[in-house]
DNA sequence: CCTCATTTGTACGTATGTATC
DNA sequence: TGATACATACGTACAAATGAG
């Protein structure tokens, strides 16, 4: 087993402060200087670290100032890296499977090219519908490429994180991904599941997901209805 | 006038070199010490700038193999750091102001809160539309401080990028920003400007963004038909 | 299968500039 | 003015993945 990088772990360490209300929006986390001494590191690995908090949206910093911690966001921070499950408040999200994980052919990758050895490997698909705090939020479509995957398809994803699965047992790490977005007509598939009128405008995300396996690519679908909540991101 | 720092230097060098087909997609950038050595610099400046280029989901990189140029997305990136004009193919977008900046009293900010100090500056407020190869795919809603940006409502900002404008003129740079994402129903305004049908869905987007000035940010709201092109962005 | 050169990843240390208070 | 804090940039070293031989 490989350690963490010590910026991650500094990272994950100071994420965990934020959202569990160590610094209250508006104050600022430890200088870089003291972050590093605590930590026993240098200055630049600190501000690795730091950019990582910067891009997901919990500090944002002032020259002369300090890094700033921002306000808890109001909706679901799907649009970044984090998945589904810890894109939400996660203690109040359920995960529901549609349809279990099961080999097919592939057709294609919800508009994204397919490479020569993902179509001759084979394509494991699932469904899974989220919900949060009784609503439905997300349907969730996924393909992967069935390519040293062991048992992949005897397990269950039941209240379960894909990224955090995929990282314990096989060691692959998702590194980051494009998306294209549209809005749609909710048809009767996603009236149904997403319990929302016919015709209801809903948000649809294609994405293709970069990991640490060279050629290895998660393809997502994702429908949302936004209601209740936005998607949020920063940039 | 300050120049911009070399990271930047290399990475808009690197950028129009991509855009402009010098490395065709899939092909690898020169190495990271290749690099260093052309530009007169170190690696972790380079390697600074090619962390900007992942971001903006122009390269991904390979250990042991190199920076390997993606190809070029199909959609508008509107969903990154980049302003609208240079999210599209820049050469074919038109902007059409549908109203001029003019001075009002803050409301509200797109469900964003507005500080104090930027409701008693009192709100600019322009909505431009953007029209891409004839198609008018963008209605673009546009709030900001008027604080300290003399003769703002005297210029014109048909076919100019805002941000660009921010900079020469204020030294404002933009830094990032957070953004909220719902699918809604076109309504009259919307199917009139986006030549849409009644009820069709439609992309908004409201965007608080950040600034190298402390305090001033830029709000906007975005409506988008998708029909043709999907938003897209990288993680 | 092993070795080696290449390339990126991580981490160290140092120096100087610049904004904030 | 000085202290503090972040921004930029230098240089170095070793680890880990890749691909060629």
């Amino acid at each position: 087993m490989v350690e963490l990088p010590k910026y991650r772990q500094v990272y994950e360490f100071l994420r965990r402060q934020i959202v569990e209300g160590a610094y209250p929006a508006g104050e600022a986390l430890p200088s870089e200087n003291a972050l590093a001494n605590a930590h026993g590191m240098t200055r630049p690995t600190v501000r690795k670290a730091l950019s990582l908090l910067i891009s997901d949206g919990f500090i944002v910093k002032r020259r002369g100032k300090g890094s700033i911690v921002k306000g808890a966001p109001k909706g679901i921070g799907i649009l970044s890296i984090t998945g589904t499950t810890s894109a939400v408040g996660r203690d109040n999200i359920l995960t529901h499977i549609i349809l279990k994980p099961e080999r097919r052919r592939w057709t294609e990758a919800f508009s994204f090219p397919v490479s020569e050895e993902e179509r001759e490997a084979g394509c494991i698909y699932f469904e899974r519908l989220r919900v949060v705090e009784g609503t439905p939020v997300f349907l969730d479509v996924t393909m992967l490429p069935d390519v040293r995957l062991p048992h992949f398809t005897s397990y269950s994803l039941e209240n379960r994180s894909l990224f955090n699965f995929l990282r314990v047992k096989y060691h692959i790490e998702v590194t980051g991904g494009t998306q294209q977005l549209f809005a749609i007509r909710a048809d009767k598939r996603l009236q149904e599941h997403l319990q929302v009128k016919a015709g209801y405008p809903v948000l649809q995300l294609n994405r293709k997901i970069e990991t640490t396996r060279a050629g290895f690519h998660i393809y997502s679908q994702v429908f949302c209805a936004t209601r209740a909540y936005g998607l949020i991101g920063t940039f």
